[in-house]
DNA sequence: GCAGGACATTCGAATATTGTTATGTCGTGA
DNA sequence: TCACGACATAACAATATTCGAATGTCCTGC
C-alpha cells in the first residue's frame, strides 16, 4: 500500500539518495537491516579503518538513514525511523531487498563469524 | 506485492541511488513522470542552462534510468524500463510519490505555461 | 552546400568527497 | 587519577563532481 506516501520532500529527498549512493554505505545499511550494530563491527566485517567506518556512519546519521545510542564504551548504531512517508517507503523496499542477496550475506557471515551480534569483544 | 524483487546488484543500486542524489536531477525525474520530454522543456520549466540540463540528462542516462531517441532536430527523454527488480521497485515509488508535491507541480506548470507536452516550439 | 537550431562534449576553476594519519574525547577499570 | 579502549574529529592529499563558457556534432530548411 502506497497510501502512507503523501509528500515528498525533494531536498531530503535528494539527501537521502546521495547518502545511499555508495557502495560501502549501502553494505552498512545492509547489515543494519539485521539489527543494531556498533562501530567495531562494521570495521571487521566490511573491512573498514576505524575512522572511515566512523565517518561513513557519520554521513548516514547527517541523512537521518541511522541513529546511534551510546552504551558504555560502544557506541550502537540502527536503522532510524523515516519521518518523511516517501523515504520510508524507500528504505523499507531497500531492508527487504538486503534479505536475499549473496554478496551483502558474505558480510553477514563474516560478522558472525568475528563475534557474536549482542557482544562486542 | 514485492516478490519481483529477488536480486540486488550493489554495485547497481548505488549508481541508481548516486544519479538521484541531486535535487536536479530529482526534478527532471518527476517531469519525466508524467512522459516524455525533450531537453529544451527541462531548460525551460527548470531553469537549466543548456549544458547543464544535457549533462545531467547524461548523468541519468549512465545510470540507466532514462533513455533518449532522436526525432528530427529534438532528442526526448523518457524514464528507462529497469532490468534490476530492485531498482524497478525504488523507481516505481519515486513515480507514484510525484504525483502529488507542489513544489514540483510548480515545474509541470512552468512546462505547461510555456508550451505544449508534445511540440518544441 | 550552407546557415541556423538543438543538443552533446570539452575545458577549466571552484567546490565537494574520499581515505589515511594523527589527534582529541569520553567512558571504563584499576 | 591514570592508562587504555572505542569512537569521533582534524588535517591533509588525491580524486571526483559541479557549472558556465566555448566548441563540436547532427539535423533541417533553403
Amino acid at each position: 500500500m502506497s497510501a502512507a506516501i503523501s509528500t515528498l520532500d525533494v531536498r531530503q529527498a535528494s539527501r537521502f539518495f546521495k547518502a545511499l549512493g555508495d557502495e560501502t554505505r549501502l553494505r552498512i545499511v545492509a547489515l543494519l537491516s539485521h539489527g543494531e550494530l556498533c562501530v567495531c563491527h562494521f570495521e571487521s566485517a566490511l573491512g573498514l579503518s576505524q575512522p572511515n567506518a566512523s565517518r561513513q556512519l557519520g554521513v548516514l546519521r547527517s541523512a537521518g538513514i541511522v541513529e546511534s545510542r551510546r552504551e558504555g564504551s560502544w557506541v550502537y548504531y540502527r536503522l532510524a525511523p523515516q519521518l518523511d512517508g516517501f523515504c520510508k517507503q524507500q528504505l523499507k523496499t531497500l531492508v527487504s531487498a538486503f534479505g536475499r542477496r549473496e554478496v551483502l550475506k558474505q558480510d553477514v557471515e563474516r560478522l558472525l563469524a568475528a563475534r557474536g551480534p549482542d557482544s562486542c569483544r
